[in-house]
DNA sequence: GTCAAGGTAGACCGGTCGTTGTACTTCTGT
DNA sequence: ACAGAAGTACAACGACCGGTCTACCTTGAC
């Protein structure tokens, strides 16, 4: 937060970015392999930093977890949940791309990150990282309990305002079973290492949308 | 499995049941504590037991996870799956009860496990552990993976089962509709540590039932 | 009483954890 | 050229990890 020494002057390079590489290695390390799983060694290894450095941008690894979920909400929306936000559909039409089975990103060319990228190999499917750091840390930690709490929230009201754009008679009810659908896909999905449940949540997410838009309102 | 001693002499009183306070300790930590952070100092020690008596009765820590996860599915299924064996309630009910957020066993006169329940304290919500194994071991424990995969899979087949009872035309769908909602529902009560969820998947799970047994037959 | 079986406490092992320290090497702006 | 920031390599710290070991106690059959 305090010392972005290269923001004020645009003809630096912004030295060499060991901060950025720090974190693109959390983003990588920490989704894939786990936060705990995830050692200061490895991390400072995929990062190419020394731990020096690395403990000269982040008081400690869980500052590091905080900002990693930080980032996660606030700059780059994970790609599936970026179907929110596609003008090119109709309401009810982003709510179901949510499950859509079809890669999401088609090869973004403006990422310079492609060479760290297929270095990962495993594609297993990991789920949602905030309900994965929540379930790592097991509230042990406040400020990632706070994040995930944070991130549901805003993402559930997300689907309420998509919801309400679809027409939905009780959008906020709407928005909190759809959430709880893409939750469930996410971890089921997870569990088996499978992402067929995500076609199921599909089927059920049409099922309860068209539901609330036929039927005037129910009681919880 | 090979070590039972006791069983084929009724006459000894079966040696003071180490093995026992073991997987009772170890059902109670990995839970509430997660896999990871319980180590075999903390564990030995709420189970009473000498780490030398613990390494005789398993070979390593993931064997003892192996068998937490065994006897979950197998010997005692948690009190919010049981709703689904309920014969006092219709086919259609035994699936909304899975969403109650009563608690759901009103102390079974029974159950001798009386005394190790209410000695946890904590109340947070830590969702499913089969599912919270996963997150832990990240797909590096083959043997934790099939457990997992198998118990979704049973939960699974049992939900279609209940939902063929109850008339639904294309149970099987149904079941695994319900399952990513139930999923969902604990995967976010976790997250959030609230069980809020529970009852928009309660409500989502009445819709989906009704919808499936009123309209004949849906493409998936 | 003896003795093996099964239990106990707890020091100890090598390894890894997150973290810090020492000493050295780039790069960059003036 | 030079100051100094930013980076490097790498040894080491204390704490804890899963796991082993020694030494002693308790039980029950003979």
């Amino acid at each position: 937060m305090s010392d972005d020494r290269g923001e004020a002057t645009p003809g630096r390079r912004g030295g060499r970015g060991a901060r950025e590489r720090i974190l693109r290695a959390a983003d990588r390390l920490f989704y894939a392999e786990g936060i705990n799983a995830t050692g200061m060694e490895r991390l400072t290894d995929v990062a190419q930093v020394s731990k020096r450095t690395f403990y000269q941008h982040f008081p400690s690894k869980n500052a590091l977890v905080e900002e990693y979920l930080h980032r996660l909400d606030t700059i780059a929306a994970p790609p599936r949940e970026r179907a929110l936000a596609r003008a090119d559909l109709l309401p009810r039409d982003r709510l179901l791309a949510l499950f859509a089975d079809d890669p999401p990103a088609p090869t973004d060319p403006a990422d310079p990150a492609g060479p760290a990228d297929p270095a990962v190999g495993g594609r297993r499917l990991r789920g949602c990282p905030f309900h994965n750091a929540a379930v790592e840390t097991a509230g042990t930690v406040p400020a990632v309990e706070r994040a995930v709490i944070r991130h549901k929230a805003a993402f559930t009201r997300l689907l309420a305002e998509t919801a309400q754009a679809a027409g939905a008679p009780d959008p906020a009810a709407l928005g909190r079973q759809l959430a709880v659908l893409f939750e469930g896909a996410t971890a089921l999905a997870t569990s088996l290492n499978d992402p067929a449940p995500l076609a199921d949540a599909r089927a059920a997410a049409a099922a309860l949308i068209d539901t609330a838009l036929t039927r005037p309102r129910r009681a919880g």
